[in-house]
This record gives C-alpha cells, structure tokens and sequence, in this order.
DNA sequence: AACTTGTACGAACGATCGTACAGTTAGTTT
DNA sequence: AAACTAACTGTACGATCGTTCGTACAAGTT
C-alpha cells in the first residue's frame, strides 16, 4: 500500500505538532500548552491542530507517548543493547544524565516536567503520568538487581534516580550545569558503596 | 495604634486569601491558580481579590511569600532552636520530611510543585523561586558543614536533598508513603556512610 | 467516473481569563 | 459631625480558552 500524498502529509503533520508539544509542555506544562498557541507556532490553522486529536486531553496524552518514544528511544534502547551488568547501569544513568543536560527537551526532562504538574490531580494524564514513571523506576531496579554484590536494588534505584532527578531540577531552575557534575559524583560513590558493601 | 477593624480584617482576608492560594498552588501550580476561582472558593468578589495585590504576578509572588513562611515556621525554626551539630541535620532532615508526609500543603512539598512549575521560564517568580531554593540548600549544606567529619557539605547536602525531593514526587505522584522509608534508610545510610568516611 | 475518506480551513460559540473603574460601605481621623 | 480612607462589590472590557460546525479539496476506493 502507498502511503504518500494526504495520509503522509497527516502523519507528519501529527508528528511535528506533537514535537512541538512537547518541547513547549517541558517548558511551560501541559496545561501551558494551548491548542491555539501550537497553531500559530506552526503555522497552521487551530481547528486543524484540534482535529487531529478531537480534545485537549488526547492531545495531552498523545504528546506524552510521544515523549516517551523520544526517551525510550535516547535513553532506554542503547541500555538494553548492551548485556545486563555494570556497564549496562552505568550506560543507563549516563544516559540519562546526557539527555537532560543535552536538552533533549529545551525544559529539561519532559517527565520531571510533567510529573511535578500532575502529581496531585486525577485524571487520565496523571494515570499515564504515573504508569510510565513506575516503569522507569522498575527499568533502573531491575538493571541494579543484576549488578553482582547489590544488597537491596528497589533502594539503590531510588537513590540513583534522586541523583538524577535532582540534578536536571537544579541545573534548570539554576542555569548551573554542575549539578550534573554533583550527580555524576554520587552515583559513581554510591555504586562503589553497593559494590564494596 | 490600635488595629482592630477595617485594617484587621483586611489583613484578615489577605491571610486567607494567601492560605487557600498556597493550597491550590501546591496542587494545580501558580498558574493553574485563577482570581476567578479563588474568589469564588472564599466566597468573595473577584475585584476584591484582585485588589489586594493588583496583578497576578503579585498574587504569585505573595502566595510564595506565604508558603516560605509556613516552611521556616515548620521546617527550618526547629532546627535552628537546637545546637548545630548531627543533631540539627537530623531534626532538619525529620522535619522536612514530615512536612511533606503530613501534607502542610494538599500537594505535597510547595516548592517542589513551584519550582518544576517555573524552573524554565523567565519572570520574576521565577528568580524568587530559585533564590529560596538556593537558600534552603544553602541551609542544608551549612547545617551539614557543622557535623563534625563531613568532608564534602556540598556534595552531602546534595545528596540529601536529592532523597528528600524525591519521596515527595514519589509519594504524591503514586499515592504511596513507602516512599519516605526510602528515603529515610537512604539519609540514614548517608550519614552513616559519611560519619564512618 | 462516481463515491468515500481524511486533512485542513474559517467562523463562531460560550466560558473564563486578567484587568479596569466607579460606587458602596464602614472604620479612622480631624 | 464632617472628611477621609481602605476594603470590598458589581459591571464591563478585550483576549484567549476548548470546542463545534460547515465547507473545500486532494487522495484513495469502487
């Protein structure tokens, strides 16, 4: 099947504004972002944006699975292409640490963003929100669990990823990219920690 | 000069109005806060809202205000009422962790809400965020600079402040108090470690 | 060639936003 | 008692919000 002319020129158009909603949400939320304000950035006319996505929810929900494409895709892929171990932890969290000071999201990272905003309202973006934390919580414990010598890695994860969330909050709301500096610092301490404890 | 009346009640309203702005804040973010709203969640007018502070950054940055005083009063006062010394840091560690726990605000830490909230974007509240959070980190290391055999306050209270941080997204984030355990064994094992080092 | 499908558009809707302003009420001052 | 002032109200404004609708047209289907 040919998938050129109008199906394609919709799906990039859905593709670049979901990319731009994302880089705005990490920047000013997915309440901040508005359907009319995404138009006029894109050139394009409002009912257009909204009837690719038929609510603002949907399009608040199909921005954060593309967002998470963007990470799984920066972040998690290259981990898991190597064997589980060390090296596979380490590559984990430098890569995270890599795609907040990078930018990835000119907000820093989209789900530090987007987590602190919905934390506390329900709803079904809160819901996604959530799920997709709790599976990057279990990715990082269970590349801990198969690092030889890790006593207990549900609570080295937490602590590894404390390091990271703290370091891209920091270097955001400081403009002081040695937080991530900081961070690296104590990852490295606290992995020699579990390996020597 | 007697302050009974008109000025006390004004003073009155305008505590009210701050409590109630602090509480939404913390849930739905300063934005999300609206005059509208608020006046009609304290049953008054709109106008008179508003009069009190004139603009809606001024309302922001008075609701900030409000919650840095509730957190000294809760937080940081206690902890500056016994000597300095491992005592202290631990009294300050406890208390910032039962104010989040006890949720003082419905959306757990304020400032972690308001500083995810505007860490990426210019303006005023902004730079009153990112000064309060220097202060409190500026606190913390200092507090941890006085307990004797801490190499490196700076990188301590980073980490410190990293398990902090996180328990509170965690526990509102998935509803889950587990969180706090977390991160008390991890600010135990710190101290531990750091004592021993 | 006739018909269906899907993208994108422009105009308009009711609601709510922050803000402005004049007026009322009540405490304070003279 | 008169004058003044501060808290508060009601109404109204322009802008923007999410959403609805009818339409135009290009592409795919039959």
């Amino acid at each position: 099947m040919k998938v050129d002319g109008r199906v394609e020129r919709g799906e990039q158009t859905r593709r670049q504004i979901l990319r731009r909603a994302a880089e705005i949400a990490s920047v000013e939320g997915l309440e901040g972002l508005s359907i009319g304000r995404l138009a006029t950035e894109l050139e394009v006319s409002k009912s257009g944006v909204f009837a690719h996505f038929g609510s603002k929810e949907e399009l608040q929900l199909s921005t954060v699975r593309a967002a998470a494409a963007i990470f799984v895709r920066q972040v998690v892929e290259p981990a898991l292409a190597v064997p589980p171990g060390p090296g596979r932890l380490e590559l984990l969290l430098d890569g995270w640490l890599a795609y907040s000071e990078g930018r990835t999201f000119p907000g820093g990272c989209f789900f530090y963003a987007v987590q602190a905003e919905f934390d506390a309202r329900p709803g079904r973006v809160r819901d996604q929100v959530a799920e997709l934390g709790a599976r990057w919580h279990e990715l990082v414990r269970d590349t801990a669990a198969a690092v030889p010598g890790v006593p207990d890695p549900d609570q080295l994860a937490f602590e590894l990823v404390a390091f990271l969330e703290l370091a891209n909050a920091r270097s955001v709301l400081h403009d002081d990219p040695r937080a991530y500096d900081r961070a690296r610092a104590a990852v490295r301490s606290r992995l020699d920690h579990a390996a020597r404890g």
